[in-house]
DNA sequence: TCAAAAGTGTTAGATTTACACCCATGA
DNA sequence: TCATGGGTGTAAATCTAACACTTTTGA
């Protein structure tokens, strides 16, 4: 309550975007050699700083979209990192956010450009100053997130089938699901609509494709996993 | 990853603290009118600004003891408020915090020196600019935390009954609990412990009193409530 | 003596888990 | 023809939820 502007200091605001993405059964994050000083050469998050006329979300946002041309993704807020000495240059105040995108959808010469790598969330490297902590947070949040809300199908494309969603969240929870019950608890799903395209690419008999659908959903919230 | 402080912008650090208390069966927040502009004489949480030489989570451990004398309090960040326009004096970004404290540890010269009042969380007014959005994601947060771990104990003495511990947890949920499958669940958790001490202001025939124990939980985590 | 809170078990229902075989197809 | 992933139901076990009466004591 008791806040005078003047004599207190101001900080360098920066966001950390920690990008999901699905890949081979596996979930993977975005990460690059820095290219600057300081931690030149380190693994480290894409991030960027906030502007002074730009909302932190905002700032999130603009970074994941000047990294993968893409809008309307899934972002969600993991909190602010703030020890005085986690940049080792200066007072830099972080925001981290995580993104969830459906890794075709991300232009891989785009990536290549940025000079990014998709690595398995298992075998993140040592990153530069508090990201590995970012991505601790990152990964336990959207966990959380997965178990009660069916935010999966971000990292899906449009069309998928249940094995690929087994799939998904087998790599999310780090642990095996059995088939049948997998199954019968998305057919309670009346979101997740069977379609009646079939995908052969990933079986010689081909297997049912199935879509999100957020009106469904919206309307019948029942929505547990 | 592209980051070059110098050409970017730096911004004003607050902290905000959703501090809650359980008195009367109630759970309850610390607000207060704002004694200062912009927002003179609106209610508003208690906060400060984040020093240069400080870190985010060390600023709102401070804060909370420079307006409760209280250390060790049981504190977590519930993020990062950074609309632009969300402080109608200067861009000042928040990262806000909820904090659980027994309410009899609170001095009441010291609550009334802030001018700082207990409020139902159920009636909280209007408050200062986006700190009703704070509150409503610090009783998200806690909820969610109370129902995964034992942390309702910071909300009341060391030595509590089961009534007022099933009390808390209804007070928490917005939900009554059944008393029998309520005291099933408890004497189930190790770490909490009946001592042969009786407490008989809240009722005739009097109640045992029980206490958490921290190393028992520490020790044998099976915990989940 | 009675009002008010403390304390205590059992059962039905719901949910969760474990488990195995046939199908369709392309190679 | 056979190897591969797709697809399907049932039964046991566990967990959850509902429910009512006796005890103690101060007023």
């Amino acid at each position: 309550m008791t806040k005078f502007y003047g004599e207190h200091s101001k900080v360098w605001l920066s966001v950390d975007c920690i990008i999901f993405g699905f890949e081979n059964g596996r979930l993977k994050i975005l990460i690059g050699k820095r290219k600057m000083d300081p931690g030149r050469g380190e693994w480290s998050l894409y991030g960027g700083f906030v502007a002074a006329d730009e909302g932190v979300d905002d700032a999130a946002a603009r970074t994941l979209y000047e990294l993968t041309g893409l809008r309307n993704v899934y972002m969600r807020q993991i909190g602010a990192f703030g020890k005085v000495d986690r940049d080792p240059g200066e007072r830099v105040v972080s925001i981290a956010y995580y993104a969830l995108i459906n890794v075709a959808d991300y232009d891989e010469t785009l990536r290549m450009e940025h000079g990014l790598e998709w690595i398995d969330v298992e075998k993140v490297p040592k990153l530069y100053s508090d990201h590995n902590e970012m991505v601790r947070k990152a990964r336990k949040m959207m966990q959380q997130k997965l178990a009660h809300e069916p935010v999966g199908f971000r990292l899906l494309p449009n069309l998928f089938t249940l094995t690929q969603l087994q799939k998904l969240y087998e790599a999310v929870n780090g642990e095996e699901l059995d088939k049948r019950n997998f199954r019968k608890r998305i057919k309670e799903m009346d979101f997740i609509e069977k379609t009646e395209l079939i995908d052969k690419t990933g079986s010689k008999r081909g297997a049912y494709l199935y879509r999100f659908n957020k009106r469904v959903y919206n309307e019948d919230p029942n929505f547990k996993l």
